[in-house]
RNA sequence: GGGCAGUUAGCUCAGCGGGAGAGCGCCCGCUUCACACGCGGGAGGUCACUGGUUCAAUCCCAGUACUGCCCACCA
């Protein structure tokens, strides 16, 4: 890695950290590789920019004083992405740091490509390659973007060499013309059917060229007529390769036009000999038309520069025999993608898997193993014995190394316990933009060389974009720095966010996820001072339950216990995120510490409890539940080695039915008061009229919502309707007509809902078809809100 | 030219066959002795559109319209 830490690696990090403090806990012997790349593009162009600003140039430092200076600058920088990780609070292991350029890992990858070569899959061949020539190297499919472009489309005449007229063809790059091998036609075209066999003569340059046809052309395109330049274009490549044309570079690997372009026009860039070549054919009555036209463009990843295709001699892989064993292991789920779609991606390209061209025209990277003198060519471990060799000057794609990944850095080739223990992994975490670049290649890789996947699941998560859509980039501006907000809101709270950001689609930045993030663990910091301050402390067994406040907490707690082990063994990370913002929020603060504060809930049961809770949040959020922690009495060892968390006992229905009746009585006080502007100091007296035992302790009710409880209804109490029957408020100060208001929108509600019920059971179909508890349940709320309205209706006509 | 996603509250996003959810924002009220990075109460969505399947569709199927991404050798 070049740069400084940037969203996606935050947020990748953050989810491979999680996963990793997850799996710990829970007794697993995790390993997770800390290791960089050596990005041999990105790094070279670093460096030569650096070099360039010295006015220095790679050329006059020579090979191996320039790869000297890269690495003395990864000695710089090289440490400071694993500085980053460690303020997001990542736990790799950062004693086994591994480099894809370490001594060890360059034999690997050597290895590979000899191993590669002696079965055959690996070879040197003259190709079409895509030709960067920003970069002055060669680079992989990958590695192209493809870019709208308008270009001058230009129709050029040539004439028929016997004299008997012209064919017309389109090109958008006039200045290959003159790299022309032969014009092709459509086998089905009948306008050139008797042409076929005969020759034109190249204007410009006046060469013969044959006249052939092929499948690939297209008759309704433009005249039907395609002039065929193999060495500059891949269809053009194809053509000349099935009838023998020859290959004519005119345009060199430094982006010029060569000698064989002639002498007009040898050394200017294509550019200005397109210019040229037009203004030629223009005075010599060549030139037929000239018009706009927009259509797909290659440009290099890397430099950004618009890719020259040309030919070239390069080392390539062939990739089918490899993809085959890949492609059956997700076929056959040893290796699953999440979600689920990916693989489909993967495997369609997979299945129309191309060569993949190795070398590149750089000198930081793995120098191929391979050596030359005159025709013969060695490629081995170690320089050939005799006189006279010289090693191929190219090195090999980064993703070449990268591919090895999953077994180099534990050692391989040697039988290291290492990889015994820990080959093959479970989940590789990254974004889809690598699917093809890495993982595919490492599934290939480690079949070829371990015989097994490298992994079982691929956990694809979301793109971050900027928060107005736009792709996050720092040329673009757009770029949101993830260590700017940990100076802000802390480590906790960016990978909360992120967290919180991350699911199956591509999601806008929002810091307010941040900032929520942030929320919860000063929440989480502050229950935790009340809970210690009331005795709360770390036990070794579960507390019991005295009171239905602990009953319901440890049932709380034993489901979201479950839940988020099931939501991390799917991935689905954004809900466990806010599963656990709304235990901690809702449920722990707002309902149970309040009741512990009156006295209702035990200070054993709320210590164990927050013990969990800290348990089950360590893995978002380690450095505010590893403090709090440290500072619960009792508490042992560190937070990221404590075994997961414990449920109190099992789950309690009961207990959150009764729980339910309390939060409801409790809600609809407060309704009550804030319709009326009843303050929130002032005592309410209520009693409870219900078709079932509602056992509201006067306690819970004084502390939550300043209610006392009396055995009967003081005489004029005001009706509040709730589930199980009404609660009667004595409240002789109240406002007459808002009370008639608050009536009538609570009946308005009920007839609603009642006439909703009596539509669903008027219809035979459902009564026939439903399944019967949700019938029944439907009879239920026909007669509860039957008797709610009965009750509203009784009370509006009093008042 | 193919393929894959998405379209849910003002904003950013969850959910997904049985009466729409969160955070922020907005309105009203609270210096309640852990926390105003807080507490309580509200307002606000024909779940893009059109058909189909079903007792029941925001959710399944088909099509349409936008948006995004990936793959692709029509000059």
């Amino acid at each position: 890695m070049t740069g400084v830490l940037h969203m996606g690696h935050a947020l990748n990090n953050t989810i491979q950290d999680l996963l990793m403090r997850w799996r710990r806990m829970a007794g697993d012997v995790t390993e997770w590789i800390c290791g960089t790349d050596h990005a041999g593009i990105a790094t070279q162009a670093v460096v030569e920019k650096d070099l360039a600003a010295q006015g220095i140039s790679r050329k006059e430092l020579g090979r191996e004083e320039f790869v000297r200076r890269v690495w003395e600058w990864r000695e710089v920088y090289g440490g400071q992405i694993i500085a980053q990780l460690k303020r997001l609070g990542c736990t790799l292991d950062y004693d086994r740091e591994r480099f894809t350029m370490d001594e060890g890992y360059a034999r690997a990858v050597q290895r590979v490509f000899v191993d590669l070569y002696e079965k055959g899959h690996v070879y040197r061949d003259r190709y079409m390659v895509n030709w960067d020539p920003g970069l002055g190297s060669a680079i992989s499919d990958l590695e192209v973007e493809e870019r709208e472009t308008t270009d001058k489309l230009i129709s050029i005449a040539y004439p028929l060499t016997d004299g008997s007229g012209e064919i017309v063809v389109a090109t958008v790059r006039p200045e290959t013309m003159l790299g022309d091998t032969g014009v092709a036609v459509s086998p089905a075209d009948d306008r050139y059917r008797d042409l076929i066999g005969k020759t034109i003569t190249l204007p410009l340059v006046g060469r013969e060229l044959p006249i052939v046809a092929d499948e690939h052309v297209d008759p309704e395109f433009g005249t039907g007529a395609l002039k065929v330049t193999p060495a500059h274009d891949p269809a053009d490549f194809e053509i000349g390769r099935r009838h023998g044309l020859e290959a004519i570079n005119v345009i060199g690997e430094d982006g010029r036009m060569t000698a064989e372009a002639g002498e007009r026009y040898a050394g200017l860039t294509p550019a200005e000999a397109s210019k040229a070549v037009v203004e030629d054919l223009r005075e010599q009555g060549f030139l037929r038309a000239e018009e706009d036209y927009t259509h797909v463009v290659p440009f290099s990843h890397r430099s950004g520069a618009r890719v020259e295709p040309l030919v070239s001699l390069q080392w390539f892989c062939d990739m089918t025999e490899l993809a085959k064993p890949a492609i059956a292991a997700v076929e056959d789920e040893r290796v699953r993608f999440h979600p689920a779609t990916w693989g489909g991606v993967y495997l369609r390209w997979m299945n129309e898997i191309r060569p993949w061209c190795l070398s590149r025209q750089l000198w930081w990277g793995h120098q191929l193993p391979v050596w030359y003198r005159g025709e013969e060519v060695y490629v081995g471990l170690d320089a050939p014995e005799g006189e006279g060799w010289e090693r191929d000057p190219d090195v090999l794609d980064t993703w070449f190394s990268s591919a090895l990944w999953p077994f180099a850095t534990l050692g391989w080739p040697d039988p290291t316990p290492e990889l015994e223990r820990f080959y093959p992994t479970q989940v590789l975490s990254t974004a889809r933009d690598i699917i093809f670049l890495w993982v595919a290649r490492m599934v290939m890789m480690g079949l070829e060389y371990m015989d097994d996947v490298p992994f079982s699941d691929v956990y694809i998560h979301s793109v971050v974009q900027a928060p107005d859509g736009r792709r996050m980039s720092k040329s673009l501006g757009t770029g949101v720095d993830p260590l700017e907000l940990i100076d802000v809101h802390g480590a906790d709270a960016l990978r909360f966010g992120l967290l919180m950001m991350s699911s199956t689609q591509d999601v806008r930045f929002n810091e307010e996820r941040v900032r929520q993030g942030r929320q919860l663990a000063t929440k989480l910091w502050n229950a935790a001072r009340l809970v210690i301050d009331r005795g709360g402390r770390s036990l070794s067994a579960a507390p019991e339950a005295r009171t239905l406040a602990d009953r319901w907490i440890a049932s709380r707690v034993a489901a979201a216990i479950e839940e988020s082990d099931e939501l991390l063994g799917s991935f689905q990370l954004s809900r466990y995120a806010a599963g656990m913002y709304r235990l901690v929020f809702d449920d722990y603060c707002d309902w149970y510490l309040e009741l512990l504060k009156a006295g209702e809930a035990t200070p054993e049961m709320a210590g164990y409890v927050l013990e969990q809770l800290l348990a089950l949040l360590h893995p978002a959020t380690p450095f505010v539940t590893e403090e709090c922690w440290a500072r619960l009495p009792g508490s042992d060892g560190l937070m990221a080695t404590h075994p997961p968390a414990r449920a109190p006992g099992p789950r309690d229905p009961g207990a959150e039915d009764e729980f339910a009746l309390l939060k409801e009585v409790v809600t609809a006080l407060r309704a009550y008061r804030s319709a009326q502007d009843v303050p929130s100091r002032a005592e309410l007296e209520v009693s409870i009229e219900a078709d079932r035992a509602v056992p509201v302790s006067e306690r819970a009710l004084a502390a939550l919502t300043r209610a006392t409880l009396r055995d009967d209804p003081a005489p004029g109490a005001r009706v509040v309707g709730v589930g199980f029957g009404r609660l009667l408020v004595h409240d002789p100060s109240a406002d007459p007509d808002a009370d008639r208001r608050r009536i009538e929108a609570a009946i308005a509600e009920a007839e609603n809902e009642l006439a909703r019920a009596r539509r669903q059971l008027a219809n035979e179909r459902f009564i026939e078809r439903a399944p019967d508890h949700l019938v029944e349940a439907e009879r239920e709320k026909e007669r509860r809100y039957a008797a709610e309205l009965e009750a509203l209706r009784a009370e509006l006509g009093s008042s």
